[in-house]
DNA sequence: CCCCACCGTCAAGGACGCGTCAGGACGGCC
DNA sequence: GGCCGTCCTGACGCGTCCTTGACGGTGGGG
């Protein structure tokens, strides 16, 4: 889950924000004052920061100048002042989005997960290429490749691994790859997954009867091993 | 200066948000409804789009969905919907950011330049120039030789090319080529590709029958390769 | 021991997508 | 008005891919 990071010198909001956060799988951490913050942001590498701008030591802008100086993590900046100065201050220093109290919860949780699909999105993606032995798969350029010869895959049977490979290590069952490869109405056309695992397997594994990461978990459905 | 696609139909607000951005040295394209935001979106490559969800034709979280669709543009979303529940659809739609109406034209535009400040930090310029094989491709230039040869494209050849070289490496959907080249509204048309594929191939090819760059996916699409 | 559920393999058909060509529509230019 | 380049459209052949069904193997349970 996505890891976030709350700045807040109250206690009640604080504890607010940890309960309705965590419930929902993120990952919190709070921080009461400018120098926790940056100490926190710097330690915990957090997906998004919450950040209040009424803190007892530094100023709101020093904290968010702080981080800004050495990391591009989206920053909400969460904040009493109504004044649209400060929302121009604080969005021109560098936070990506400015909301004032008091706040709707959903909303507020909307825009934590639209900075964070931004800046996942935005950032570097480590996660787009894919490295099991002697594969090679590049999801951005659609492209596979065993022991460096390139791999021509048809259509679904790309279709097919690509949803095995964003789940990797993760067993996925028979019903979701027909849903997400077929279509919500093939979820019990099993025989599809049998035939385009086995020529998947033929094109990728060294030994396509001995798979080492095309991997049948029987009664239960399939798993791309790395 | 940055672009900025104002998608509103009021003509009121959008001669305001015009003459406020231009006056700030925006560059700015203005659409009426949807199907002209799509257009317009597909054909200028604005910075930032700022979308009011109340248009005549079609509802606004499909503007947002068909932008989205191709394209990580940031979205400002613009409305007088004030319920929480709006707002959250939007963002988990893909927006951006989420602004109610009335407000502050400051605020605005500084959300305006941390949206496109955002959106320049994640992507990285391509290349003016490139050199392919025997190919030459100019892209500031708009020219084209081969093996020193210059070559004449027409103007739809030249913007097929423009979004397969921008691309290349990758692998780009008929349906995104469709959409950069002739509009939204031909994401089904793939007669288009297959016939100016075959031209751009004839004129840039050494052997178009067994063409070293323009590689086609079967099903999937087309490519580049350098 | 037999039966059944599940998985892997194979082959064949029909459907679909791609490349190619040619003809006609449209608009700009002389 | 006539010429020319560009774009759109339809038809056809060919190769590939998807689907479908049948068969054999395997392991667990009755």
């Amino acid at each position: 889950m996505s890891r976030v990071l709350v700045v807040d010198d109250e206690p009640g909001l604080r504890r607010a924000l940890s309960i309705n956060l965590g419930a929902r799988g993120w990952d919190v951490t709070v921080a009461a004052d400018g120098a926790a913050a940056l100490e926190a942001a710097a330690s915990t590498h957090p997906d998004v920061v919450l950040l209040d701008l009424g803190l007892p030591d530094l100023d709101g802008l020093e904290v968010l100048a702080g981080i800004r100086g050495w990391s591009p993590v989206p920053i909400i900046v969460l904040t009493a002042r109504t004044a649209s100065a400060d929302a121009v201050d604080a969005l021109d220093a560098g936070a990506d989005d400015y909301v004032t109290k008091p706040f709707a919860m959903d909303v507020l949780l909307a825009r934590l997960r639209a900075a964070v699909r931004r800046g996942a999105g935005g950032g570097d993606r480590p996660a787009e290429v894919v490295d099991a032995g002697g594969l090679h798969i590049d999801l951005a350029r659609r492209t596979v490749a065993r022991e460096g010869e390139p791999v021509r895959l048809t259509p679904t049977e790309w279709h097919l691994l690509q949803v095995l490979v964003t789940n990797a290590g993760r067993l996925v069952s028979q019903a979701q790859l027909l849903r997400e490869v077929w279509g919500p109405a093939y979820g019990r056309e099993t025989n599809y997954l049998r035939v385009y695992v086995g020529q998947l397997r033929r094109k990728l594994e060294q030994v396509p009867s001995a798979p080492r990461h095309l991997i049948t978990e029987p009664g239960m459905g399939y798993r791309f091993e790395l």
